[in-house]
DNA sequence: CAATCCATTCCGAATAATGGAATCCGATTT
DNA sequence: AAATCGGATTCCATTATTCGGAATGGATTG
């Protein structure tokens, strides 16, 4: 069944009572303000009697939150779970000691994401410069195909399940450099998955690149990367690729602490 | 519907599919460690096959996952719902200046909290020292009744409200100065009421105390509180009660910018 | 003041959740 | 290696919940 998940088959989603509830707050959590119900309406295909029921019941558990001219934000109790997802991940306390590693090694912005659905959401960050407040980056999420982590986490992925997940993809050019055909995409993958890195070359933000390794559960449910990112302008491509073995020997490392800590016999 | 919640009775909770669902997502979050299928099922009196569909449709919708050695842990999906519900919260959004403000003028640690049910769950913290991880703290709960951002939340709840609220409560001592029964609860609110300022006396946290003061929406359906927080050894309670005027003055600014950002006709 | 537009509630019909019983799987014992 | 055992998982008839068209309510507009 999680391995259904990572198959990037997510047929079951969208469905039943839970799903349809999830798929609205998708809807409001992706939305850039808060949502009326009549937006509601318009970007989910129910009927207004049964989106409103919907709404009221995540309403009164506390997942959505009305303002009082009557729109629509995610509610407290998301804050409260997150709390928790976050400090009780096994991944992510896995991985700490050796992003800080790979920090102090290479003196930039390292990232820990994990893909969920189509998207590649941060697990950590460490970075010199706390100024920037920190959870403006835990639980972000960015499209899978134009990111170091992203596409490190598909090479991560059983072949079948990541073309599965690709067929799926609707590609959005971010910069010049943005993949935006499957076939490139695919054909990329396979580099990563014989070369064990992955780069994004300014392919998100423009003047932003990143090299990235995969990492994954022992079942690889769960796929993931680390990722050393920086400024094009003060770091040249060349001296980004030659963190190449930092960055795959932290993720090799990582690899075997999770299997040792998750592993079946754990 | 919105007025039902901040009344205190959550009648409504955990009934129907998406509130029993939740139940099980406060289990996985309440627990110290990943749960398995067995402590679900003690924790939870559903008969075993009910709850293992009810545990299924969540890890299919990524809000639950399961590690390989069968036990659970919250999904990352949570974690992506976070984001948005943090950086989306008009609250925290309006208050943040006012928070910095706060700590310009007292040096000491500032805390932003709304009541979730019975608990005060963290929205924002302001301090000198970042170098403590500032999500360990976002999104934290505690209890109502031992802390300032608590009781200063009830104070701003309608009477009736809070008293249907504390009489579900249940006490437990942290401290030797704990508040443990109702009524010396409802007593202190009833100060907290008339003066304007809550005040934690080392009730939450041995040798930790603050000062709040309670803020609400417009409509009162989401109360909650700014708190400056000091250790007792490097302030004493004179020079915490000194920064009165200064907390409740904050705690005015937020509700007027709230009353103009999310009042009726915003 | 009527008209209009949404939001909200109602309630019979449709659907999904329920849970007792049977089955399966893997670990431990004989 | 076979038997045993305990919990996890699946099945499916029953039951409870959700669904959604139609009616109602409330507020803004012309």
């Amino acid at each position: 069944m999680s391995a259904e998940r990572a198959s990037g088959d997510r047929a079951g989603s969208g469905t039943g009572t839970l799903g349809k509830a999830m798929a609205v707050l998708d809807t409001v959590a992706r939305a850039e303000r808060p949502l009326r119900f009549r937006d509601l309406r318009e970007a989910i295909p129910q009927p207004a009697a049964t989106l409103h029921r919907q709404v009221s019941n995540l309403v009164s558990e506390g997942l959505l939150q009305v303002n009082p001219d009557h729109s629509y934000q995610l509610g407290v109790r998301l804050l409260r779970f997150a709390s928790n997802a976050w400090s009780g991940n096994r991944f992510r306390e896995v991985a700490e000691p050796h992003l800080a590693a790979l920090h102090a090694a290479t003196g930039e912005t390292v990232h820990l994401g994990v893909l969920h659905d189509l998207e590649v959401v941060y697990l950590d960050k460490v970075e010199s410069r706390q100024s920037v407040r920190m959870h403006s980056q835990i639980g972000n999420a960015s499209p899978c195909y134009c990111t170091g982590v992203g596409k490190a986490a598909l090479a991560a992925m059983p072949m079948q399940a990541a073309q599965a997940l690709v067929r799926r993809l609707t590609f959005r050019r971010h910069t010049e450099t943005t993949i935006t055909d499957a076939s490139a995409l695919l054909a990329e993958i396979a580099d990563i998955r014989r070369t064990g890195i992955a780069f994004d070359r300014e392919e998100h933000e423009p003047g932003i690149h990143c090299i990235a390794a995969p990492i994954h559960s022992p079942d690889r449910s769960l796929v993931g990367a680390v990722s050393v990112t920086a400024p094009s302008y003060r770091i040249a491509m060349a001296q980004l690729a030659g963190w190449a073995d930092e960055v795959r020997r932290t993720a090799q490392a990582i690899n075997n602490d999770i299997e040792i800590r998750l592993g079946p016999r754990a």
